[in-house]
DNA sequence: TAGTGGTCTAGACCACTTC
DNA sequence: AAGTGGTCTAGACCACTAT
């Protein structure tokens, strides 16, 4: 009833004849039916109509809202499902993911035991301060340099050992209300209170990986004579859109525990 | 025509009414019809009916083979893309993956330049000879103790710099005529000529990343002081029905290098 | 022009969850 | 029993590549 039918109209009366309805676009640019209907679906998303958690509407009422098939929608809620966006459960519904329950911990955080365990760990907060963004940093975030940004320092135990120093930049403007009584307080990831608290979704990261030796004030901290080999992971996270929101640089001590990643 | 019709084979008259056939079975492990198209594909993979690099036949004509509907094979090849094993080019037709052409080498050697390009590197072959397995490596590729395996010893230069440190261990009764004449004759990547000489295609791979400082022997072959942090990455690789098929231990410098990674 | 993969529809039925 | 996602079919048409 209320809705943007989408640009492919070319309506005629749909009990006309055997001939089925197509999308029209002729040829440059050409996009499919079903890749608007996920651009809407993302839109709904990120203008929080539909909340981390919450269900979506069903693919029957998609269909009817978007005036398509089921059988478009449930293509686009496929590729969406595909992206981590959304989650289908069978028999009771499509909800839109979250950082919080899932195992979406493991998603960004991959480090294992040597056994291949997923050991638990608690976070310790260093330092959370606001200052401006250094020329790098504004670049990595799509910022202008000297723009506010929040600096969060902490230290990930695993086991009771400092495992994990992390260094981790926001924007400034996006995350206007995060204080370091906030984030101390906070328990369970810091991607679940992003969304839960400022309405911002890691979507995917990209993350360079290098092998250093530990700088005095790093190795202090992670408990490890200074020049010790760390692993070096220089991650980007993006949210809708492609956006980069966090620059995080974390240390890892690869001794009883390793990085772990699939090649396929 | 000669065909398995797989099993749901509750087949009233094609052309009987307006109740499309349907697939049959209970409910107890219940795999749907594609999935078990999927299988019979994998296994013409495998058997080498279609070769890598090769055209496979039509959606149309192995919808007729498999007695089912062009969009459930649709939907198993879909998978298959999806896993690597096809490509689809729309107009030409659905070909066998292979690790010679595509972009298929960044795939398994995830090292780029600071700047983010992608090197190109030359190999330079040290040792490659037969031994029997250690516990370990018998315990990893699936084999009893002692069986006999190749051992390959080898080295990577990005812009004529030691960069890569390879040990590579293969199963020997797969890999029967593998010689260092061969091995040391043949350009590009590994992988492309395991699946031309061998039959044996790397399907996926899982690694474990850990910081290590180098021992002296590879410090050597690396040109960096004993000592020195190295990415050491632990590869383990699998074929058709996730059969373990090598053991790879690379050491990497990664000074003006990273080992790159996709969060998603 | 013909063949291939890609999109879209409409309808039937299945499997799973909840009431 | 009703509702949801999941499977399967059949047919029409589109986009792309070859000839």
């Amino acid at each position: 009833m209320s809705a943007n039918p989408v640009s492919n109209a070319n309506s005629t009366a749909p009990e006309s004849g055997p001939s089925a309805s197509a999308p029209a676009s002729p040829s440059p640019t050409f996009s499919p039916l079903y890749q608007q209907i996920k651009g809407l679906i993302t839109q709904s998303l990120e203008s929080g109509e539909w909340k981390p958690g919450e269900i979506i509407p069903s693919e029957v009422e998609l269909a009817a809202r978007y005036k398509v098939s089921q059988g478009t929608v449930r293509k686009a809620i496929d590729e969406l499902a595909a992206d981590n966006l959304l989650v289908r459960r069978q028999g009771k519904g499509t909800f839109v993911a979250t950082h919080n329950e899932d195992r979406a911990q493991f998603r960004f955080l991959r480090l294992l035991a040597d056994d291949g365990a997923e050991h638990p760990h608690i976070s310790r907060l260093l330092e959370c301060r606001r200052l401006r963004a250094s020329a790098e940093i504004a670049r990595q975030l799509d910022l202008k340099p000297a723009d506010p940004v929040v600096l969060i320092k902490r230290l990930l135990q695993f086991d009771g050992e400092n495992t994990v120093l992390d260094e981790i930049w926001l924007p400034g403007g996006v995350f206007r209300g995060l204080t370091a009584e906030r984030l101390a307080e906070y328990k369970g990831p810091l991607y679940a209170m992003f969304e839960a608290d400022f309405g911002t979704r890691m979507i995917r990261a990209t993350e360079k990986i290098r092998a250093v030796g530990a700088e005095p004030a790093v190795a202090d901290l992670l408990n490890v004579p200074a020049g010790f080999p760390l692993l070096s992971v220089d991650r980007v996270s993006y949210t809708y859109g492609d956006r980069p929101v966090e620059v995080r640089r974390g240390w890892y001590v690869t001794t009883g525990y390793y990085y772990h990643n699939d090649l396929s």
